[in-house]
Formats: structure tokens, sequence, C-alpha cells
DNA sequence: CGCCATGTTGACTGACGTCAAGGAAAGTGG
DNA sequence: CCACTTTCCTTGACGTCAGTCAACATGGCG
């Protein structure tokens, strides 16, 4: 079905043709592959894994991709857009636990129990790989290297929520915000993409629930930033000025 | 205090037979059977389980599990006592990341890189069961309920870091604290132990460290909660005087 | 017994939250 | 395309919770 009506489809069919945007592209075409789940896979491997995801037309911005208690059925990898996972506490307040960019797993939360225990949110035009859980432990009994891959995603999804306990523990406000600058950076950057040049799709009210302050202190943070020419802010266009001063007011090293 | 031999060698031998603090006891006959891996495991499979165990010497108080940095090899459920996970950050600070109390799983930070990106500690004379991760992940391929239980304990651990994300993120000192005893409330009763009183293993500041709060303010909580009736504290020994009060005042739904 | 780590309490302070107001973007419908 | 509404963002004034510093109490351990 090439040539649908969808905002995608306007890009010549060449430069398409092999784009991750595509929803016909295979895992072994897609450019996220070396991010994504078939790394360290083989060509037939890919190809296995390639028969269970499921791709499906691109989700509006607000659109769910998954809503807390929904069933849990599959993880999704995130191959255009970006997502917002979030969670309601019992005393009614959102918490939002995490981005998730191109190349990176969505829905690991539901893996524990039958059902999910955050929502996750369109936060532009998005599309994902839909990936059937039961299937891929099917296929990862049968493949070692992807039962191996798979414990290591999972592995640094713990990682990353551990290195987030550590910001929110002792971190001030401008270092959270610099942080998660630092963390969109190196992850754009990781899918050749501008490390110092990029929009951010979310809110400030999302940044700042995500980072544990107020929308207020996130606009203050951005503005003392800016002061110190750290960073250029227009909107949600952010560029960054200065990278090391920018590392130096998050007071975390990011290279790993 | 006559004798300062450990206190579980006072046991008579018959009560220590299947007691998960008898270092030979196997994964068939441990009592904690029905939290650690084993579960949902058939008797032929954990024996084959049984059989990549290893079972080493208790760890004295102060005694390291494993290090920051060392190779990552293994797992560790922990058999009996207590640990506490902590990291060092970049500028020197020391960041608990979690308590792991009989029949838990500690280590996963190591699976996703060679190397383990946390510590962790005995907090008193504790003994764990060390599963090598190759080993495991080999017996998974050829045991999918063994994988599949794997990947939810992994499931379990990221959820629990977002709960706690969630924790540092909107609630009070008073908050935090409750909820980190009700969670060590839930998680002793599920082990048949006491779900109202209780000895704290950790010191106050690494509860402190871990719920983002200084050593002062949780000794004000603890003072707060006591002068409420909810808590009888005498040194590191708990009593929940009111549970219900205690649940109000975390503020947080335990019961998942 | 004396020492050092651990825990408690008080006084003071500051970073961030709260409340409030206004402006800029973005979405909506005619 | 423009009016209109809603959401989002910024800025200022003020209050407060928890951090900091300091002094002292306690208790486990050699």
């Amino acid at each position: 079905m090439p040539g649908n009506s969808m905002k995608i489809s306007e890009e010549p069919k060449v430069a398409r043709a092999r784009c991750h945007t595509n929803p016909n592209v295979s895992c072994s075409d897609c450019r996220l592959g070396a991010l994504c789940l078939p790394i360290a896979l083989s060509t037939e491997e890919v190809d296995q894994l390639d028969e269970i995801v499921k791709r499906g037309r691109p989700l509006q911005k607000g659109d769910h991709l998954f809503r807390e208690s929904d069933e849990f059925h599959s993880v999704y990898a995130v191959r255009s857009g970006s997502f917002k996972a979030y969670s309601i506490t019992d005393s009614g307040e959102v918490q939002v636990t995490g981005f998730y960019l191109p190349g990176e797993i969505l829905g690991m939360d539901g893996i524990s129990s039958r059902h999910h225990c955050a929502s996750a949110v369109a936060l532009e035009v998005s599309s994902v790989c839909e990936i059937p859980f039961e299937r891929l432990e099917g296929l990862a009994t049968k493949l070692p290297s992807l039962q191996h891959h798979f414990f290591r995603i999972m592995g640094k999804e713990i990682i990353k929520d551990q290195q987030m306990l550590t910001l929110l523990g002792c971190n001030s406000a401008d270092e959270r915000l610099s942080s998660l600058l630092l963390s969109i950076s190196a992850r754009n950057s990781s899918r050749h993409l501008s490390a110092t040049k990029f929009r951010l799709a979310m809110t400030r009210s999302d940044i700042g629930n995500y980072l544990g302050i107020t929308v207020e202190t996130v606009s203050r943070s951005f503005g003392r930033l800016q002061k110190n020419n750290v960073l250029k802010v227009t909107n949600k266009e952010i560029e960054i000025l200065d990278m090391d001063a920018l590392k130096k007011a998050a007071n975390v090293n990011q290279d790993k």
C-alpha cells in the first residue's frame, strides 16, 4: 500500500524507501536497527524477529499507545516521533516516568503483571513497531542472542531509572534540567541527529513533572541557563551553546 | 549476652534443616521458594536451577557482595539478612538505590553492560545464593518458564524503581518515610514475618539517602509519626501501632 | 571504660513551591 | 483568513519545608 495519505508520504519515494518512518520497512532495512532490538542478531535472526513485529499506522499527538491497567500484550519500539510514559498516583496526581525517542523500547512496565501500570501517549505524530511479548518470549527461547539482548534492554531500563533516582535524590533544579538536556542530546546524537540543536516535544509541565520540580522552576532554570549563555531557548527549540558549561551545570558525568 | 557466636547457629539442628539460612539447603527445600526464582517452576526444573546456584558462606555486616565497576558475572538471591545497594555519583556523593530482603534478587544493574554500576553491602550477617548469569541465560533458553519468570523479576525491578521515582517526585518527607515502612512491612509479611514489628537493619543515614532527605529530617519524621501514635520507635526497632494512619500518612496505596 | 559512629534536637536559612497575573502559541470554528 | 478559546509559558511576590550548621545524647565495640 505505497502512497496512502499521511504527511510522511509527501517525501519523495526514493528517499523514503529505507526510512524508519516508512511503515513498510522491515527490521533488516530499518535505520534504527543499530539501536533497537535487532542489535547483535544475525540476518536470518532479524528476519524471524521481523515476522512477529506489527507495524501500524502513525499515532497523532495525544493518542495513547496504551493506558494504565490495559492488559499487557506487547512492548513497542518507537519508530518515529516521541512518547511520554506517565502514571496516576493514588492521590490523583500525574507522574511522568519517562520520555521515549526513536529506537527505544516502551511498555516494559507491563511485563511483571498482566497489565500495564503506566500510560504512554504520543507527544507528536509518531509511529511504533509493536512486538507481541508472548511471541517475543517464544522466539527468545529459540534465539539465545535475542534473549540475551532483551535482558540487556531491560537491564538498561533499570539503570536508567536508578540514575534518575540519584538525580532526584541529590540534585538541584538546574542540575536536573541540565541532565535531561544532556540525556536528550546524547540520545539524539546516537541516532545521528544534532546533539546541540533540537526541539523538545514535551511541555514545560511534563519536564517539570518528570524532574520533580514545578513548571515555574523549569522556566526559571531555562532562564538562568540562557542568561549564562549555556543555552539558546526559543519556545521548544533548544540550542546548546556551551556543552562543557552544560555538563558542569549538570554536575554529573553523562559520558557513560 | 552469653556467647558472641551468631544467633542463627543457636537454633536447634532439627529446626534448621529446611531453613533458608542453612547454606546446604537446595532450592526445592528452601522456604523462600515461593518468593524467589523457583516460582512457577516444576520440580525437575527447580532441580536444574539448583545445579547452577552457588551457596557461599555468610557475609558479615559491612562485607561487599560486589562493587561498582566489578565485572558482572552473577545475580544474587538474598537468602538471609539484608543488603543495601548504592552507587557513587560523579560528584562523589553516595546514593542508596535500594534495600534487599530475603527472596529478593540483587545485582541486575550489571546485566546491560559487562560490569556492575552499583555496589552491594551486607547490612547484617547475611547469606546469598549466587546465580551465574550466563548459566541462567543458558538454562532459560531451555526452560521457557524460567525465562518468563526472570523477565517478570526484571519487570518488577523496573516498576519498583518507577514507583520510587514517583515517591521522590511528589511526596513530602513524612510520606516518603511512611511509604518505606509500609513497603518493608508488606515485604516482611509476604515472607511470613511480622508486618507490624521489625528491626530496620539500615542506619538513619541510609534511609535518608535512599528517600532523598537528610538524616535530621528522617529523625524528625520518626518523631512526628511517634507523636501521633502511628509508630513506636526504639532505636532500630519499629512497631507500627496504627497501620491505617500510616497508610494515610504515606498517601499512597501500598496494596498492589 | 572510653571512643567513634550514629542519632536527636534546636535555630537559622535558602531553594523551591504557591499564588497570581499577564502574554504568547496553538488549536477551533466560522 | 480571522476571531475566539484554551493551553502553555513567563515573571513577580511571598511563604514554607526541609537543608545546614552546631551542640549534645546514645550506644555499640574494641
